[in-house]
DNA sequence: TACGCTATGTATAAAGT
DNA sequence: TACTTTATACATAGCGT
């Protein structure tokens, strides 16, 4: 069966328009319907269509009429403010599209920064082809992944209840479970094993 | 998340009620847009909410007029005739589920009696529970059976290509790749090894 | 031609942020 | 409160009858 994914344009075979003529519309009436029911708002619908010479609407003739009528009494300026219009909805969903490719693209980058991040832990990090936002970047986010890792060490201790433990086995633990780590000292640790501490002066004195 | 089933009825909670209207409103106008393009139709839109002063439309405050206009133009009686309403859309409703329902008692009805047939298969039946219809029932369900088991047999004699087999091998199918067997011959063959033909003649003779 | 079926796309109820 | 996410319910395209 395999359906397609709906190009958004006329349909050309009458045949099928025709028949995604009748589902939608009686979907679509379905959906008018629901939304008076649940929300208890006045709704209505009209559609003309080629294969009935009345329009179908929604909810009855009357009531349509009654809605209409509640309409008309507007002026067309008051009409049109804060109007949902094809316009206005369009703009909205570019909008709302466009933030989301924003959010994509910073993601995608995180992504790519961590790769290069542990897929260099074992060996020297090359940082000679990164720009300097790369660098601060990169900085933030082995703060990041030391204040989780600190974070998720202190549960662990808390889980397993240290206290419980002999004397020789807690031994072992105490440097991951004295207290929080700030982001400072996190920093720290981590440039404290690379050449990192010196680029970082510089790139803070750029921002 | 478990998703409830949607109880169609006015939603007492307010933040709920709000939320579903601006989720389901989005939708209603993008069902409308949709139908318009895809089908190239004249369709319109308008709903009125306590949450906004102004009714949100589609396609925009000047179609709408435009197709409000023409919907005016015809007299009330017209206006009756023929078209979708509440009261026709639930008839038509409920006249669909009603077959549906009748499908499914017929469906249930089929299985039970193939139960039956198939849970008597090495022992004798027990007709007499039975009604007439039943019997006459049962009569069709076993040709039917018959018609298709020799349908897959003649199938798999295709498929296994009989005729380059040896003749010792072969000589074992023959009984069933002679030909379509016709209903009437199968029924034959069924009652044969039975009592059921004179039950049959009876059952005709009383339909 | 219209209707039923079913795999797949789409809308959306809840819960999270 | 509004926006995002996720799991599910719902709508429906393409087929077959």
């Amino acid at each position: 069966m395999t359906r397609k994914k709906v190009k958004l344009a006329y349909i050309n075979n009458d045949a099928s328009r025709k028949a995604t003529y009748k589902k939608r519309k009686k979907g679509l009436i379905k959906k008018v319907s629901e939304l008076s029911t649940l929300c208890g708002v006045d709704a209505c619908a009209i559609i003309y269509s080629p294969y009935n010479t009345q329009p179908e609407v929604y909810p009855s003739p009357g009531g349509v009429h009654r809605i209409v009528k509640k309409f008309k009494k507007m002026p067309e300026i008051e009409q049109s403010k804060k109007m949902m219009n094809q316009e206005v909805f369009l703009k909205q969903k570019i909008g709302k599209v466009s933030e989301q490719m924003k959010r994509l693209k910073k993601e995608n980058r995180d992504r790519e920064l961590n790769r290069l991040l542990y897929g260099n832990l074992s060996g020297k990090m090359n940082l000679q082809g990164l720009t300097v936002k790369d660098l601060n970047d990169l900085t933030s986010l082995i703060d990041q992944n030391l204040k989780d890792i600190n974070k998720r060490m202190e549960e662990i201790a808390k889980k397993t209840k240290i206290a419980r433990m002999t004397a020789a086995t807690a031994a072992k633990v105490p440097p991951f479970i004295n207290g929080e780590v700030n982001a400072a000292s996190a920093t720290t640790m981590a440039y404290d094993n690379d050449r990192g501490r010196g680029i970082r002066r510089d790139l803070n004195a750029q921002n």
